[in-house]
DNA sequence: TTCCATTTTGACCCTCAGTGCCATTATTGT
DNA sequence: ACAATAATGGCACTGAGGGTCAAAATGGAA
């Protein structure tokens, strides 16, 4: 495989890496747009063969998604860290948290969640990669609630959270000077009063 | 184009249906599963050219859904219906409708709805065509609360609509004696409750 | 230094989805 | 019979993705 090296230092070293062939791919993506830009296009930009790059990626449409189950560990973690508050809380600020970013990588990440709510084939591609996430909380809230993962409370707390952050980052996007946590925030307390009515 | 005949009678006449399509398709489909039945296998089975099958559906993952953009203008009317009901009332009450059929039609839903949220291909689809869906509700909570579709509210409106039918299919699913009113209404209280914790 | 085990690379070939183009075919109306 | 019309389907092309496998580049052992 690419990135998880068994026996590392044996072998052939790699060429490249996930960050330069994401570096590389959204300059493309930027400049062409994303359907328009091939495998081919990527591959030759970052000097690699079209192959390699269908390696260190499983498919076109995960490339703009980075390292993102990297990230599921900490978001795991960070579910456990809120045991004393109330579930839905505990599930909120875990949300909330998974979303904090350094203010250095804001603009990037703007430019990814642009590109990814709006190509329509990202768009649809992202419910696979937020059914990875989506069974994090509902793994959480079954373990809190001694219940089944796939029983309706937790698949609500799940589908509830991807409804949030769905809003939330329509809402992010269209300002440019929004807060994330705080737009999140808003989203809950709409939520709320929507279904409070 | 494929139904929508602006002269109708001129012209050579269709050698088929959207209907004998999706029968054919949904046996093969069922026999060796989505993603190994070709666009080739349809066609060669249904009669048809796979340039016809592909004027007939826009693509692939658009075959199992049938006509299902034509049911979105009685989706429209029916929120319409329930203009005296609280906004949130309204909007629930439109997608139970949404969700009723004849008892005959029940065992072939089921079979679509299985298809459609156990393929991952499908499921990442379903996002761009319920997206038309969520539209019609953003615009009707738009149109009552006097703001945009494009505003938090009708956004969180259409995106919880989204939210109780993914669970409310998900328990459907399960079990098969399940009614699909009776799950879509315990999909709600289930999430009122959960975020009232 | 040389060989060997190990690992990545990329070339080649294949299948399948989807699009553009266009001649062919089967209708209705004149 | 002859237009006008509209669906059909064949052909060629692009692009995504997968399988296979020989070549390349490392570290370590002899």
């Amino acid at each position: 495989m690419a990135s998880p090296t068994t026996h590392p230092g044996v072998g052939r070293p790699v060429v490249t890496s996930r960050a330069e062939i994401e570096r590389v791919a959204f300059h493309l993506f930027i400049e062409n747009g994303f359907v328009s830009t091939t495998l081919d296009d990527i591959a030759s930009a970052a000097g690699i063969g079209r192959r390699t790059l269908l390696r260190y990626y499983r498919s076109k449409n995960d490339i703009p998604w980075g390292q993102f189950d990297d990230t599921l560990d900490g978001f795991r973690e960070s579910l456990r860290s809120y045991a004393d508050r109330p579930v839905q809380e505990a599930v909120h600020r875990a949300v909330i948290d998974f979303n904090r970013f350094p203010a250095a990588a804001m603009a990037e990440h703007r430019v990814r969640m642009r590109l990814i709510l709006t190509t329509p084939e990202l768009q649809a591609h992202s419910v696979l990669r937020y059914a990875d996430w989506r069974r994090v909380i509902a793994e959480y809230v079954a373990e809190r609630t001694g219940t089944d993962p796939e029983a309706l409370l937790p698949q609500t707390a799940s589908q509830v959270a991807l409804a949030l952050s769905m809003t939330g980052y329509g809402e992010w996007l269209a300002d440019e000077h929004a807060d994330l946590p705080a737009v999140l925030e808003r989203a809950l307390l709409t939520m709320r009063s929507y279904l409070a009515d």
